[in-house]
DNA sequence: CTTAGATGTTGACATCGCTCACATTGCGGC
DNA sequence: GCCGCAATGTGAGCGATGTCAACATCTAAG
């Protein structure tokens, strides 16, 4: 039941669909999802390359099955964001959002501009959009509690935008990328208080106004 | 064979490289770039398989190319954007720039969320690394003129939670992933209005006011 | 015309995802 | 206890892929 260990010589191994889940993510984390090997996994494990086609259909069902365990974990950082009021805890969810997205970009990557929900090569895994709409549905209610006439228009255009503010930031930062745009002028904590605040700034009129930009 | 009606043909086949890019390119929009074919993309134009290899180090060389390609055309829309305020050019930018990742999503997923700019896969090609500056510097120079008092600090703050945003959006509302959510509830273009005018709305305290959100 | 360099071809190799036939293990019914 | 069945792991192998080396061909310069 617990994690196979190596030495432990097993009949079969303990639970080979968790341990390559898990394998996998390290790997991924290493070289991208583009780059999983699956033989390479299979021998990193002490398995025959055949061994995960009796778990996954295939490398994509893997790499489903990684993702969807990663939103898994995002809905529990998102349920477990505390602050004493709605704005406190939708501002600690995008800090767990975005430290999730920092400490495992590669598995960020994969779950979020791969395409595994594209659709353009092949059908989504069913689980892992049930899985990517729970975690949006609990963001979706941590943003409506923000909101003071939480009509379905409002809350839905509010949280789109906050969202893809806080994932465009998150997959730009990533790699490094905006490093040589802010050398010794902005830290990246005043960045994400700068998205944070910009948004919270805005936050009222959202869905609201029907203010517009001139074209 | 098949050679490319290319009447101004200087040799074996007019100009290889830029049908590489070009085919490729097109396959990439059907599959995805994970899933081009080298060998595949040869046939098509009706070369060797090997044939590629005169023009490109490998197969991430190819794709580095074809992501060049795409930020020279982002850069030239970000260029021609026009408006008779600096806010309308920045908004008319913005439109182009949504426009392009909606009309070619999966080379812009190359672009922006691949990994050949991470560098977890190999250091990133020098032309592409010039390529996305030069396009981000211009996009930079749209944000400086709608400042009041554009200090450096505040145009790259605010040009990076605006390039987020945006960015952000493109990639969540490509393979009409945002569909359920709004099902004849909020049009796409009510949705891109409540992006931008939530930014705007929020521009002019951007990067300046020490205003922080409650934590 | 000659020749050097650029461009394209053929053959080969290692690796990859994936499948099939077979071996082994574990568990539930007798 | 025993047996059989389903689940799980193995090994060999197929087709496709990226990539390289050796060879062939064409262009352009001298």
């Amino acid at each position: 039941m617990s994690r196979a260990s190596a030495d432990h010589a097993t009949y079969h191994h303990g639970d080979l669909r968790a341990a390559l889940v898990k394998a996998a993510a390290v790997d991924i984390e290493r070289s991208g999802y583009e780059n999983l090997s699956l033989r390479e996994l299979a021998a990193s494990l002490g398995v025959s390359r055949a061994a995960p086609y009796r778990h996954f259909a295939d490398r994509r069902a893997l790499l489903a099955a990684i993702a969807a365990s990663g939103f898994y974990e995002l809905t529990a950082i998102h349920r477990n964001a505390s602050g004493k009021t709605p704005q406190a805890r939708l501002a600690a969810a995008g800090r767990g959002y975005l430290a999730f997205a920092a400490e495992r970009p590669q598995l960020f990557r994969l779950m979020l501009a791969s395409d595994l929900l594209s659709g353009v090569a092949g059908p989504p895994d069913p689980e892992l959009i049930k899985a990517a709409n729970a975690c949006y549905e609990v963001f979706e209610g941590l943003v409506a509690a923000t909101l003071d006439r939480p009509d379905d228009r409002a809350i839905k255009a509010t949280a789109i935008v906050l969202m893809s503010s806080a994932y465009g930031f998150a997959l730009l930062r990533m790699d490094n990328r905006l490093k040589p745009l802010m050398y010794g002028r902005l830290t990246q904590t005043e960045l994400i208080d700068a998205v944070l605040s910009m948004q919270v700034t805005a936050l009222p009129r959202a869905g609201g106004g029907k203010r517009r930009s001139d074209t």
